[in-house]
DNA sequence: ACCATACTTTTATGAATATCAAACTATCAG
DNA sequence: CTGATAGTTTGATATTCATAAAAGTATGGT
């Protein structure tokens, strides 16, 4: 009678992990909202963060497929990655605006 | 530049810690494709898990707001909650069915 | 070459988690 | 009342997690 997982469900419970995180969440948001990538330093200031800790959770966020990442000279740039929301979380994104 | 979490955030942290477990997101599955109220039982058996252990996470899953129970005797049918999935997770339950 | 900026990784630490066994509560059957 | 069934709670344990300080990497400015 077990049920084997598959590799959606764990990808499903990493992305999950991430989002129970408040800090995480804002990150999400603070993204979400600005339509636009944002600088770890940048977002880092907006939650009361060192800057190791805010480069911890973006390096979750990364490898749950949640974000993207480019760099511009010493600056890394995070934005969304809408197809992961689409495929596991669709719909919710647009829930973070109500409140 | 603070920002306060709702307390709307925290419902949906404690939500998300809920399905971050792949243990628990099987029962949530399991109840969704059953479309039925289930034991504790019944679903334990489905996971190799002690009755401890799946109370333990129903307990869980009530917390958050995630399944219903109801008594008939000394057995405890669980069901899920949709009011709560449509607010914070609108579409969600569906796309565990594709895979 | 030197210093500052932006970020990462390592290390340490305290808090939270998942799990099971054992003890406990409640209900049913005889 | 006794014994069995269904589930909860408590206690112990091993693991994972979030955080920050410190050290490390890479890039830019002068």
């Amino acid at each position: 009678m077990n049920i084997k997982l598959s590799d959606n469900d764990f990808r499903r419970a990493e992305i999950f992990k991430c989002l129970s995180d408040p800090n995480r969440l804002q990150l999400i948001r603070l993204l979400y909202k600005n339509k636009k990538e944002m600088s770890c330093t940048e977002l880092g200031e907006h939650l009361n963060l060192t800057l190791s800790t805010v480069s911890y959770h973006f390096k979750a966020l990364r490898l749950a497929g949640l974000t993207n990442t480019i760099k511009d000279g010493r600056t890394k740039y995070v934005s969304l990655r809408y197809e992961t929301f689409a495929k596991f979380l669709p719909g919710f994104l647009e829930t973070l605006l109500i409140d």
